[in-house]
DNA sequence: CGATCGCTTGAGCAAAATCAAACCTCGTGG
DNA sequence: CCACGAGGTTTGATTTTGCTCAAGCGATCG
């Protein structure tokens, strides 16, 4: 089955024995496992781990006074928060998991020993930092200019693509364990709203998306409607082409 | 004068003489003065520069296909871009001038060996990269969450407060050199709306904005309206307290 | 002095929110 | 084994927010 984050890391530059070895010490060392909706992180604590996503899925939110939510990042397995956070005194969101989760909270020490070791493993981990960068600035495009059924459209083509980059799609399914709600505070629409834009991309013949399960019939279709370009996701090497190559019209 | 980049940066800790000297070399080694809506990087290059905003203003900015566009940060003076973005093959958005604007644009092995030097500066620049992340973050809290009046609250009391921190306010008014319709890009409503927000901020007496000039009348109760929260801007040290204060309501 | 750019206003319209209720599926306990 | 309840999904009716279209206004600049 292998380690997702070394499986994600390779995207960037594959890594050799030594390096692998490391990341997969700090990966079995902090294991948590977190149930559904279990916070990992709140708002206002001092930063104290790098969590490492090693299955499940997860979320980065923030809250208003008022109670309204926003997610403004998903975590998928062989992600990785906040490499260089204990830098700031308290963090300013929150991180929960969606469903079942175990992820490596690995204490700041021990990961700053690791990039002192291997300098290009910290390369690796910048590249991650910038593609999440990279991310977030895409979800203001998304909900700033999209219409709810682009960002819907957009945000699944997206997620498609990061889980197939860490061999977590079958064909044209992969596991999303996210309600319909969940799909609502991530792209600013409401819950109603999720279930009709859903409906329409089901009519559409696009997708279908039942039981935590998505299939993407169609991903030229939906990337075509979603205006969705994959450059944001910085899939160099091979993978680049492997994008290419899915999104072809023809 | 002094210099806006090192007034940011001591916002997180305080720089010695060599480190300051260092800096300002920089910024006056490869300055390059952008006329009013020129681009500086465009989407799809290679990265070439570690830009620095030393006067005027900048935005970073995505295009869908269609023409649509959305601003996803703005560059206040001291602000520094993409401290780390050479990994990187190509820029996934462009970056462009809003108003007349002097900008330093350094070359990667200036700053790589800047940072080799000086160990602290290097920590200064990592928490500049965190907060602007963390603005990206309460950017899509501010579009996927708030109306359209909040929003425009939210972003006046976060670029009031920016610009604030290096000390490019005068008593309640700043220069903001924004067009409605910049203003409409960045929060993703239609330039129309902006002007019919910004005339009902203005009938409630909390700002005003005319002529590239921004006057904020009432701090506590913009912010207030905006539900902002200053925690995002990471204005950690002495300035903390000065925030509190200002948005004290009594 | 005309042209351009940015701001303003009004009218009608469309997208998405809200409210309310029903329905379905599963797990749990009587 | 079945009833019950919770969480999630679906539907319909109504309202709200913000968009579009269109036109006019007011500076500023060559």
């Amino acid at each position: 089955m292998g380690n997702p984050v070394i499986r994600r890391l390779e995207h960037f530059l594959p890594l050799d024995e030594a390096e692998k070895a490391a990341l997969s010490d700090l990966t079995t060392d902090y294991v948590r496992e977190l149930a559904p909706r279990e916070d990992l992180v709140l708002e206002g604590e001092p930063p104290r781990y790098v969590n490492l996503v090693l299955d499940g899925c997860a979320c980065r939110y923030k809250m208003l006074e008022d109670g309204r939510r926003q997610i403004v990042a998903f975590f998928v397995p062989g992600d990785l928060c906040d490499a260089r956070v204990f830098i700031l005194k308290a963090m300013d969101h929150s991180i929960a998991a969606i469903a079942q989760t175990r992820v490596a909270q690995v204490p700041a020490e021990r990961f700053i020993a690791l990039t002192d070791r291997f300098p290009r493993l910290t390369r690796a981990l910048w590249w991650n930092t910038l593609v999440h960068e990279a991310i977030a600035r895409e979800w203001i495009l998304n909900i700033g200019q999209r219409s709810a059924l682009e960002r819907m459209a957009n945000l699944l083509c997206e997620l498609f693509m990061r889980l197939r980059a860490v061999d977590m799609t079958r064909g044209e399914a992969c596991d999303l364990p996210l309600t319909q709600a969940d799909l609502g505070e991530a792209l600013g629409i409401s819950t109603v709203h999720v279930n009709r834009t859903l409906q329409t991309l089901r009519a559409e013949g696009l997708i279908s998306f039942k039981g935590g399960v998505l299939e993407v019939h169609d991903l030229p279709a939906l990337a075509d409607l979603a205006m969705f370009n994959p450059n944001y996701l910085h899939l160099e090497r091979g993978e680049a082409a492997g994008v290419a190559r899915l999104l072809a019209t023809t």
